[in-house]
DNA sequence: ATCTTATTACTAAAACTTTAGTAGATTAAT
DNA sequence: ATTAATCTACTAAAGTTTTAGTAATAAGAT
């Protein structure tokens, strides 16, 4: 998995997010100030060269659509952040939130609901 | 909480590791091929600079110790990960890791008892 | 058909990051 | 005290990323 830098994740959120767009509809989606019309194609194309958007002729523009679902990227950096970050250990980031209260009574109860499903899977 | 670069988080990482270093100490923990001196040196006082280390002259070389702990930085980078790739739900993190067979049963239960302990803390 | 507007491809300037050299200072050895 | 080795401060080249301009092209309006 090729890894987005900074400008690549902004606007590919975005894509993400839209699903299709092109470049006129992304722009309206940054806040202010707005980046040039061909900045944000720029980084479109770097996109596409990447492999995480499809870029298909449409009318007189371009229609840029998902290719690398969010989920595969999300994956991707959330193994990597555990990885150098948890020693490896999930239910070690787990407690990290756990503990400093980013963690409501709702999402640990959902948290145990979760594992709970998955350990009888298993068996 | 100021970003590390990628150069400046590699040498961070040893610096969390052996909780302070000078920087020949530094370079060995590096795989070959190994930096020159001079860049592990800059990349120190980048470090210093952000104020994630604390540079202290010691005989003629300078020691550098960690200022901002290794769980600091590590809870704002999973909070921007949940934030920006987990609809800034950790549980839909959880649930992400479950599906994906991400976790050992150890794990799951390890988070279970986590999750318990918290909820009862809040009572 | 000409003019205007929107879009793209190509290019490049500006900013930032990475890497390391050089000169000078400090220490250690003889 | 001279020499050798090590370290730092300063500087800058090389590489990467970000931003956007310019020229060419295509579409739409009159």
């Amino acid at each position: 998995m090729k890894e987005l830098t900074k400008a690549e994740e902004q606007v590919m959120q975005i894509v993400w997010d839209l699903k299709e767009t092109n470049v006129r509809d992304a722009i309206t989606c940054f806040p202010d100030p707005k980046p040039a019309y061909t900045t944000v194609a720029t980084v479109m194309n770097a996109l596409e060269k990447k492999g995480f958007v499809n870029k298909i002729a449409q009318g007189k523009s371009h229609v840029f659509s998902v290719k690398i679902p969010k989920e595969d990227y999300s994956g991707y950096k959330a193994g990597a952040l555990v990885t150098n970050y948890f020693n490896g250990s999930f239910s070690r980031m787990a407690s990290f939130f756990a503990k400093d209260n980013k963690l409501s009574i709702q999402e640990l109860e959902e948290m145990i609901k979760i594992a709970k499903r998955e350990i009888n899977k298993e068996k």
